[in-house]
DNA sequence: TCTGGGGTCCTAGGACCC
DNA sequence: TCTGGGGTCCTAGGACCC
C-alpha cells in the first residue's frame, strides 16, 4: 500500500490582470506607468480598475479616483476598461489551469483554486506559472494551503511572480502580528469594530472566544471571523460552473441629473440593457432593483417581486418606473442603477 | 480631489399566518 | 380587554470582494 500524496489547494492569481493584458497588446507601454479605468479619460468621473506596478510607485491605487491618480502622476498611460478583451484572457488562463485536470474553482476574472493531490505543491505550482506564461503572456504568482483560506492569504505574500506556502504550521509565525484586515473578508468596518473591542491583529481575533464576537458581530458571521483568524476553512475547491443570482447595470453620470423626465428615460434605458443579459441566461427575471444615489453621495434602493417570472420588456419597465416613485423628484440624481434577480436554473432530470 | 461597476451574502424589521 | 410565540416571506441596507 502506497501513501496517498497530500491533498493542497493552489491559489491563483494573476500579477495585475488588467494593466498586463493591456501592456500584451500594446508592447510600447512595458515598464511605464498604466492606469486602467473608466472610460481613460483621467478628467472624469471613474476610479482606478488597475494600476502597473509602475503606477503603483507613484502612490497610485485600485478605486483611487482617476483625477487623484492623474495628479499623482502626469505622465501616467490612462486606458478605458475594456470588459470583453478581459473576458477572453481570462477564458485563456482558466482552460490553461483546467489542462491539469484538477478541480478548478474560478473566483473571478484572475483568480482561481485548484485542488491538487501532490508531495510537491511547490513543484506543481511552478508548472502552473509556467504553463500560464507560456499560453497567455502572463504572469501570476501561487498561495499554496492546507485549505483555501491559507492558500488565498498567501497569494500576496508569493507576488509577484512567485509561489508561498502557508498551513497550520506557519500560519500564526506569519499572520499572527498583521492587522484583522488582511484576512480575506474582513474589510475596514469590521476591522474597526474589533479594534473597538481591543482586537487588533489576526492572532488577537483567533484567541477572541466564539461568544463574545457573535455577541457584537451576529450570530454567523462572530464564529466565522474567529475561523477567519486561526485560518481554519472545511471547504472543498468546488469546480461547479458558477450561476449567477442575477444582473445589473448602473452609470455614474459626468453631470448630476436633475431633469426626472431624464431619470425615467435612463431608467429604462439601463432595464432594456439588463433584460439582454438576463434574456442570455435563458432564466426569466423574478425581481427588480433600481438604485439612485442623490448628489453629493447618498444611496437608496428599492426592489420589488415582478407579477410573474418574465423575460418581457413591458412588465420589467412597469415595474422599475413604479419603483422611480418611492424617490425624491426634487434631488439632483448622481447615479442610477437597475437589477434583475433571476430565477434559480430548472433541475433537469436524467 | 470626492467616492466605478459588477457581483455575493448576511442582518433585521414588519407583514402575515397559525 | 388584552395579548403568546414561532416560522416564513418580503424588503432595505450594509459589508465585502474583484
Amino acid at each position: 500500500m502506497t501513501a496517498t500524496p497530500h491533498r493542497w489547494v493552489l491559489h491563483v492569481d494573476l500579477d495585475q490582470f488588467i494593466a498586463a493584458v493591456e501592456v500584451l497588446r500594446r508592447p510600447e507601454l512595458a515598464g511605464r506607468p498604466v492606469v486602467v479605468g473608466g472610460r481613460g479619460d483621467p478628467s472624469e468621473r471613474g476610479v482606478v480598475a488597475t494600476a502597473s506596478y509602475e503606477a503603483r510607485e507613484f502612490g497610485i491605487r485600485s478605486g483611487m479616483p482617476l483625477r487623484t491618480a492623474a495628479r499623482k502622476c502626469p505622465d501616467a498611460v490612462f486606458l478605458p476598461a475594456d470588459g470583453p478583451a478581459y473576458d477572453a484572457a481570462s477564458a485563456q488562463v482558466m482552460q490553461v489551469l483546467r489542462s491539469f485536470e484538477v478541480p478548478v474553482e474560478v473566483l473571478g476574472w484572475d483568480e482561481a483554486f485548484l485542488g491538487v493531490e501532490t508531495d510537491d505543491p511547490e513543484g506543481f505550482a511552478a508548472d502552473v506559472r509556467a504553463a500560464v506564461l507560456e499560453e497567455t503572456g502572463l504572469h501570476c504568482s501561487v498561495g499554496i494551503g492546507d485549505n483555501k483560506v491559507r492558500a488565498k492569504n498567501a497569494t500576496d505574500l508569493g507576488k509577484p511572480r512567485g509561489a508561498f506556502r502557508l498551513t497550520e504550521e506557519n500560519w500564526f509565525e506569519v499572520m499572527g502580528d498583521r492587522p484583522t484586515q488582511a484576512l480575506w473578508g474582513v474589510g475596514p468596518k469590521t476591522s474597526a469594530k474589533l479594534a473597538a473591542m481591543g482586537v487588533r491583529t489576526v492572532a488577537e481575533l483567533a484567541a477572541t472566544p466564539a461568544r463574545t464576537l457573535a455577541d457584537r458581530l451576529g450570530p454567523t458571521m462572530g464564529p466565522w471571523y474567529r475561523r477567519l483568524g486561526r485560518g481554519a476553512d472545511s471547504s472543498a475547491v468546488d469546480p461547479t460552473p458558477y450561476v449567477p443570482r442575477g444582473h445589473g447595470r448602473e452609470t455614474t453620470f459626468q453631470r448630476d441629473l436633475t431633469d426626472w423626465e431624464q431619470v425615467a428615460d435612463e431608467v429604462r434605458r439601463l432595464a432594456r440593457r439588463v433584460l439582454e443579459d438576463v434574456r442570455a441566461e435563458d432564466r426569466p427575471a423574478v425581481r427588480v432593483g433600481l438604485k439612485v444615489r442623490y448628489a453629493p453621495f447618498e444611496t437608496r434602493t428599492r426592489s420589488t417581486a415582478l407579477p410573474e417570472p418574465t423575460t418581457a420588456e413591458s412588465p420589467v419597465l412597469d415595474a422599475v418606473t413604479g419603483l422611480l416613485d418611492g424617490f425624491d423628484r426634487s434631488r439632483a440624481v448622481r447615479l442610477l442603477g437597475v437589477r434583475l434577480e433571476m430565477a434559480p436554473p430548472v433541475l433537469i432530470p436524467r
